[in-house]
DNA sequence: ATTACAATTACACAACTGTGCAAGTATGAT
DNA sequence: ATCATACTTGCACAGTTGTGTAATTGTAAT
């Protein structure tokens, strides 16, 4: 349990040592959990079929080809997470994104998935910058 | 397995049916991984961390107060989503984030969650709008 | 009231995930 | 070559999570 301090000085260490602002422990809690919740495809699929506009879970189910019962404890937890919203319309619930934040965050982190992996710079390799210094 | 077919008829639906182009399987499940690699409050901190400048591991353990283990073993899991970077430094190795859409997304994902939560329309609540219509 | 439809929840089981310990690899110094 | 430091990985165990079936709740209509 007890990490052993480490022998490297301070001076063996070139990155940017600018002490950032951790977030504190509550933030970071909420954050995860709100990631975790858009990490499962079946949720995140759930996520861009509601930034299309809202849907009762009867139609999700049947977008997904899913139970009924399985939509719903899907939207659970998204829900548990404030990142969906639900609404009664007469016989319906409808489900929508809770706020603009979400759908930022849904449009961001697919539009990353959809870019072809930059082969500019592999890993474990330095640039030309290092290479010189 | 197989889901029933409803009986609600669309006119029933009110909500924005634009069929929202859906991303593909790809890209979903892409974006899922990256999201459930955020999704743990350690990752995250770690995500944080270098998100203030590159790290080697050590540091990382020292600041986290953990086993030079277990930091190694998540941020294995974030590079196995390409989402961190490392590169040799003489003795070290240091880790960085893969690139800007990282930082956009732990800082987004961060702000909401340090927002307030909004106290505006509460869940299963009508608008006014929608009270007179 | 009863009936029908929409959605949620309880439960149980399988599959997955994170952690620490211990052993292994890699680099630099002597 | 040996030694020490820095990091990674294999393994096993505990804790968590997703799914379907079946029972339950809630709403609207008759």
């Amino acid at each position: 349990m007890e990490p052993l301090a480490p022998t490297c000085s301070p001076a063996e260490h070139p990155g940017v040592r600018k002490q950032f602002p951790m977030p504190g422990t509550l933030a970071i809690e909420r954050a995860s959990r709100v990631c975790r919740a858009l990490g499962e495809p079946a949720r995140l699929r759930l996520m861009a079929r509601l930034a299309g506009g809202e849907c009762c879970v009867t139609e999700l189910a049947e977008a997904e080809g899913e139970e009924l019962s399985t939509i719903s404890q899907r939207l659970r937890v998204l829900r548990a997470e404030n990142i969906v919203v639900r609404r009664r319309r007469g016989k319906h619930i409808n489900y929508s994104l809770a706020d603009d934040h979400m759908s930022d965050l849904v449009s961001t982190v697919l539009a990353h998935a959809s870019e072809p992996v930059e082969p500019v710079l592999k890993d474990d390799q330095q640039t030309e910058e290092e290479a010189k210094a």
